[in-house]
This record gives structure tokens, sequence and C-alpha cells, in this order.
DNA sequence: CATACGTTCGAACGTTCGTTCGAATTATAG
DNA sequence: CTATAATTCGAACGAACGTTCGAACGTATG
């Protein structure tokens, strides 16, 4: 509270004219970032259909706000069970409805394709991946958004032993 | 520090007889903690040749640690940077150690099969695979250890796409 | 017995943190 | 202008935290 205090300008009980605790504040920080990202992500998967584009759509859109918002993301990911009962329960229910979203479209490619795979297990992985990417990522070492994106959805889909097959417009320089 | 002496039904300065700081206590809990995993895991790795069961065995070893000592390592997840310089910088080493084996790993798999991938990205990508699982694992849903290992080991080396192909004595049921 | 030492503790110190209070200042309405 | 409401702030409160201090206790040694 007093570093927004002092990052914003404004007097310590300034800040709690507008919002009546810290809690609060963490809630509105989660719920804002979760629905952005549900959002964002509706948005982008209305344009495909194929189920592998789908995927590689949702690690995009996941990477590349973990990419752009990353000292957000890490407070976030460090705050994440210090809500009360009350508030905690709101972005448990956003965060599965963000978790089905994922799960929906590995049951997709699981379908389409006949495979056998855990979708549980992949999906929580997956997340784990990305998630993590706050702790080391550094944009001149593993470039923008889009090549790690890339790089994720090859681990994922095809594992490191099948390489990455260039899909669509990609031009695979690694 | 109080919720320490509570647990162990000593005072708190009796705490600060064996232990000078906090942050020494922490220090030590995870040097202790990788410093162990980094002897298993060579250990296990004296019995293996073959590179893919070796990263095999790496994400088993990982995975078995985190899940038999799920409350302890989240802890350890959460005071990642709260050590002061000459301690951290330890730390940092041991950590990098254990990275720089799981590269070498990866390396004499893409060199052995004439792979392209990139190694840092794969190796960061596991690590968030198995570092993320203190937060969602539920023995009763998820198995052993040993089944989520495997899965893991599936996702990263094969992909979702070309499932898991069973390996050495595995039952694969899932 | 006395001495020295390791062990344990209650009590407190100093700081940080989330929060509140009352007043001062500024904007808005009649 | 005056009155009412919204905004902003310095100062402090109470709790929690890491830490320290001095004393009490037990045990081993001479």
């Amino acid at each position: 509270m007093r570093d927004i205090s002092r990052a914003t300008g404004m007097s310590l009980a300034g800040l709690y004219h507008y919002c009546e605790s810290k809690e609060r504040l963490l809630f509105l920080i989660q719920k804002h970032t979760f629905s952005t990202i549900i959002k964002d992500l509706k948005a982008r998967l209305e344009t495909v259909t194929e189920p592998e584009d789908r995927i590689r759509i949702f690690i995009l859109n996941h990477v590349q706000y973990f990419v752009s918002n990353q000292p957000g993301l890490k407070v976030l990911a460090h705050e994440d069970e210090s809500l009360k009962h009350g508030l905690s329960t709101e972005i448990a229910g956003i965060k599965r409805e963000y978790y089905r979203i994922c799960l929906g479209l590995m049951q997709d490619l699981r379908c389409q394709r006949g495979l056998d795979f855990n979708t549980r297990t992949a999906v929580l992985s997956l997340f784990g991946m990305i998630n993590w990417i706050y702790t080391w990522y550094n944009p001149r070492v593993d470039g923008h958004a889009g090549a790690l994106a890339e790089q994720m959805g090859n681990i994922v889909l095809n594992g490191i032993v099948h390489g990455g097959k260039p899909r669509k417009k990609s031009t695979r320089k690694q």
C-alpha cells in the first residue's frame, strides 16, 4: 500500500478513499486480469476451427499476456491464495472457466485424431509451462512472445523428439 | 518464526539460539533441498545411458521430490528471491548446476537423434511443468508420482499428438 | 560444594504493515 | 456568496513480525 502510494503520488489515506482494502484491490486486479485474458482468447478463437491451431492460439494468447505484463503477473501468481473466502471463490470461478476452455480444446484434438492422453494432466502441464515464464523470460535471449509460444506449442503438441513441424506461415528459425 | 515456534514447541528465543536469523534458516532449507535433489538425481543417472530414459529419470526424480514434499516446496517456490546478496548467490549456483544437468540431458538427446529444438526453452518449460505441480496435484485424482512423471515425460518427449509410446515395463492405463 | 557452560524462556524492542480519523482543501449546487 | 459534497492529506493506531536481552534452569567438571 505504501509502495502504491509512493508510485502514484497519492497519499496512503487517499488510496483508501477509492478502495476499501488491500484485499479488495488485489481481488480487482486478479478479476480484471483473468477476465481480460479470457475475453481476448474467446475473440481470437472465433476465427479458427482446426483443433491444433486453436490450441496454438490459446498458448499464444496466454504467453503474450504474460510477457507484456511480467511484473504484474509475478505479483499475481504469488498472491494466489491470499484472498478471504468470499472473494477467493469468485476468482476461483473465473480460473475454472479458463481451465475448462483449455480442457475443451484438448478434448477436441483428442477426439479429432483418436488420441489417448490424459487431458487434465496436459492442460495443467501447459499452464505450468506458461505460468513459470515470469521466472526466466528474457526478451533478448528468448525472443518475442510469438516465438516462445510457437516453441511451447511444438513441445506440447509434438514433443521434442518429433521436432517442430512448421505450421502455417511460420519461418522456423531456432 | 512464531509459527515454527508453535509447531516445534520451542520458544521464539530458543529458536534463535540454534539459528541466527530467519533468512539463514530459509537459506539452509533451500540449500538442503536442492542438494538432495541433485544428489539423488546423480545417483539414479549413473545406471542409465540411453538419453531418452535419462530424461525420464530426471522428470521422475523431480516429480517424486515435489510430490512428497509438497508443502515445503510451496514455501520454497514463494521465497525464491527473498535472500540477500551473499546467500542468494550460493543458491543461484546450485540452481544453475541443476539447470545445466537437465540442459546436458536435452543436448544428448538432440545430438543422438539429430533433432532441432531450442534446448533452453525445452528445459525451462519442463521446469515450469513440474514446479507448477504444487498448485494442483491431488493424489486421489492424479495418481502417484510415477504415473504423473510418465505422463509428463510423454508430453515433453512425444507431445500429445504422438501419444505416449509405452516405455519399458510401463502398463499405460489412462 | 562452586563454577562454567549449554539450553530454554518470558518479555520486550524497533520496524513494518494495513487501516482509520479528523481536518484541510477543492469542487459543485442553490 | 454560502452550503454541501467530494477529495486529499498528515498523523497516528493496533497488530504482526524478526529479533534481542537478561534471567532461570539443568548438567557436567573441578
